[in-house]
DNA sequence: TATTGTTATACTCTATAACTATA
DNA sequence: TATAGTTATAGAGTATAACAATA
């Protein structure tokens, strides 16, 4: 904070310092903090949590049963918060946990077809409300804040696929 | 029950269907996760969370003392969330409670000397960390990237200062 | 000895509900 | 009766550490 504001309502403060990148982090918490609560709400039907919906998501985009170490790896989660989260869809009926013929330390994790029909269903309502969010921008700024997002995102070590080690 | 039919795997890796806003949600998700690892690895030192370090800044702003409740409004938060965020504060000795003559129930927040110092050293920290995070873009980018982001949020009802009722 | 997944525990952020002291 | 803040409790998401079975 180098200059105290005196106003009472902030003007977005912009462009005084060079401090754009601090802007802009608290801007994109915010945004994504309104959208997990619409995804939030657009998922309550659904009994299924976002971190779920997430894993759930990942795990259908890997046709092949994926080792819960992959899953931690893919998200850096701890292996811990995987088990807890697998818990939650496996109780659901969403997600199998099957055994691994190669490695009998490790477990697979295949999607039902309730957990596939499910993501479907959640994955409408999210695209809904997603859409509600995103609406005062044009078909053409969404693919650019999309370009602009995946050209910061794919540079730490963001491991495109992930899905089998 | 959908017309949308699927198999159980679906490789549409790269979004490109209508499905922007859903594409643009996970990209925000993800990056503001990385924002928020790196930030809370800037505070770690200071002892003080992410939440607090938000409400502290909104303090800050905030010229005058603001009562707990215009908190809990500007943040959408409930005042329970509120009253544990100030209360690791106050602990720490970067904010006090101070009463309001005005209006006997409420609570005034008032950052002390030790909070405007922390409050610097903190957002120094975490503009180093999200200018990592966002170096891919140039500066250009960076403020059209703001652009967007602000246009996006200026809709809800972003009652902009809200830092006395 | 290293790795996979688990049990056990704890912390952050948020929520709801019931309570108090004012208004 | 309505409001401001609190106590009490809960749930989601994450973490570390110690442990089992397997490699």
């Amino acid at each position: 904070m180098n200059g105290k504001q005196t106003g009472v309502s902030q003007q977005r403060t912009q462009g005084v310092e060079p401090d754009e990148p601090l802007h802009l982090a608290e801007l994109m918490a915010r945004l994504s903090w309104h959208l997990r609560r619409s995804g939030m709400k657009a998922l309550a039907p659904t009994q299924v949590t976002m971190g779920q919906a997430r894993i759930l998501r990942h795990l259908a985009h890997c046709d092949a049963p994926v080792r819960m170490r992959d899953v931690a790896d893919r998200f850096e989660i701890a292996p811990r918060s995987v088990t807890a989260v697998i818990d939650g869809l496996e109780e659901a009926g969403l997600v199998e946990r099957v055994p691994d013929h190669e490695d009998r330390r490790s477990i697979r994790l295949r999607v039902t077809p309730a957990g596939s029909h499910a993501l479907h269903a959640m994955d409408h309502a999210r695209a809904e409300a997603a859409r509600t969010v995103f609406s005062p921008l044009s078909t053409a700024e969404m693919q650019h804040l999309i370009e602009l997002l995946e050209r910061v995102l794919i540079q730490p070590g963001e491991k495109g696929g992930h899905c089998n080690a």
